[in-house]
DNA sequence: TATGAATGAGATTTCATTCAT
DNA sequence: CATGAATGAAATCTCATTCAT
């Protein structure tokens, strides 16, 4: 019963916590695996029998994290597909409640989100913010296409739409930066998402030529 | 004299040229002084002597373009001080102004500020644009107070403040980064200056208490 | 009785199976512990268990081979100091009936033996095939010295000797890398002995002086 | 004058001879460099600056010694390509003066050919005989094919003619194996090669079915 | 009978930097 | 004005081997 190990050795849950603490302060490029290993009084072979290589390390780190993220955003695009369009209730709500579990993901792991958002420069996970940003432009796209064409005379402004998808994500990274506790945060990212949304009514669209 | 060859000497010419280019194709970090050296015909000593180090060969890169930069965003900021607290007219135009002339700067030295504002990381530049933002910041909050000083029951709102700072200068790291040429940078900008600007009016004051 | 299941076991089994898969593919010194372990469901420390080292373990894979071959040539050398010197008929016979049971032996034990003759480099088992050629020469030299013996003007030419005691036996590693099957190798081997035998003939003895 | 250097710089050949060394005693891929470079009073990275990487190091090694035999053979084809078909005089001649350029060649650069032919596992090098066996088999091939043309109810015996160029590039390295100088490396090549010749009359052709 | 953990000694490679000339 | 040489301190990764359990 107390074998089961692989998954909760102490040296494992070591490593990763000290990866933790460096990925955080150096950003994964410049960490170094060295002091990752000493940090926690091992080698660096322990790296690779527990991580295979240092990108698997970051993984032993936010992969958790990284899941439930993916969970979330996983759900809020497969609804948004499966929504009516025009159905602006819906969307409306939608939003909401994405942005309410987006902040508690974030917080709920709050290192392992920096790392993953902002230090992983370097590892396989860096693209990542811009996969999202891709995947949100695509959505929102598809949502001004579904407008558009009930509004005689606009058409969709893309680059517009792109910009406010780099915005809209950009503020979760900020709201991390900036706000440490849960509270502030959603104190914080409340009114910036509704400024979005107003921004994203009225901008979305342009006048066709 | 003498010293006005060392200044425009050919190698430097070529040295800076090289590094532009290896700057901008894998940012300051991963570039490699041995590569922008043999391409410029020279060995790695020869940065040394012109240039001091790494960051000094950066500065010889970028250099001119932040002078121009900085140069902008001085004035600005002086003129802001000077205005006269309440002079909305002259906050519009002058905010029009510089997002005129920032758009200028930018796309008349294109690469330089690709490299100064986009793949800096790891070099004595890295957080300059967060030095503009925290100047551009100060300045929103001062401002902000002005009107606050006349709206009671209102207070400043000095995150949203801050957050529409970055958004702000990220906004002209965007255009830079998907527009080639000044005249559709021009008609990028230009509206999401006006959302940001009315986004400004509507959330820089929040409700006291 | 309890040491036959270990003799038998099948991790046991599936462990040579593996590691006969892996030193085939990448020769002994390339192979990987780790990858044949894992590949039979089990670590490194098995190998250990079962075999001592690395070097235990290509025992294992190529020990009953090795055994095989090594009782055709042991007794082809021991018929060989047997026989009457100038016996020429028992030689040849002798010759291709060895030539058989060695292809026998190959073919029968394939992939052991293209381990044990072509990708040993590193174990202990590297200098095998010196080893064979090595009898095989003395052998040459005492026939040859019987044959000088009754020639006069004639003496042993050692070095043609030694080399065609190599060209021999890599013949049979040429055969076996390059002929499949059973059938083709003794196709291809007959006329190479045959030639071998002609220039053993004619070029064992040298002048004298 | 004296700054030439860069091709005969003092370090550059030390490091040279203690590559040489330790190619010879343990095989390009068992070799360190570290113990190279220390050994020659210098560090790693003094390889790196001088040669690129290791396959780089071993060039600078055996590189010269490459280009002698490279010549020494590519003119070997080139003449026999041009030469008229069927011309048997020229074609004995021309295998008499290519042994004696090979035998030049291997012991005039008698360390750099071991670790070419002998020791360059893991190299870029490794491979290179196979290169060589594969040309002069081409080359034979098409001999006996002008030889099977006019020899009614015979066929080329590919597989025998490419056992023969195997043994008989293999004689030259069984030659560097077991002879130090060159005279006797002559004495121990010239009947070996003779046979061979007789060899290649009598197997190239087999009966047609 | 075998595992999981960990070591330790190595490997090659990269690079900014220095400095005598 | 610039070179060629060399350093030194890193980096990541590999692997056979050991051993308590």
């Amino acid at each position: 019963m107390d074998k089961k190990i692989a998954e909760n050795s102490e040296s494992r849950e070591k490593l990763i916590e000290c990866a933790r603490r460096e990925f955080l302060e150096k950003g994964f490029a410049k960490a170094s695996l060295r002091k990752i290993t000493s940090d926690a009084g091992l080698t660096t072979g322990a790296v690779y029998f527990f991580f295979g290589d240092k990108n698997g390390l970051l993984e032993g780190v936010v992969g958790e994290a990284l899941g439930q993220l993916t969970a979330v955003l996983e759900e809020h695009f497969r609804e948004d597909i499966e929504s009516a369009p025009g159905n602006y209730q819906h969307q409306d709500g939608d939003h909401d409640q994405l942005t309410e579990k987006l902040t508690d993901v974030i917080y709920d792991n709050y290192d392992e989100m920096r790392i993953l958002l902002d230090r992983s420069a370097g590892s396989k996970y860096e693209g990542f913010i811009d996969g999202i940003v891709d995947r949100l432009d695509s959505s929102y796209i598809a949502l001004a296409e579904s407008y558009a064409a009930v509004m005689p005379g606009k058409r969709v402004n893309r680059k517009m739409l792109h910009w406010l998808s780099h915005v809209q994500i950009n503020a979760f990274v900020h709201m991390m930066q900036h706000e440490r506790d849960k509270e502030s945060a959603r104190r914080f990212i409340k009114p910036v998402m509704d400024m979005l949304v107003k921004a994203w009514m009225e901008y979305s669209l342009e006048d066709d030529e």
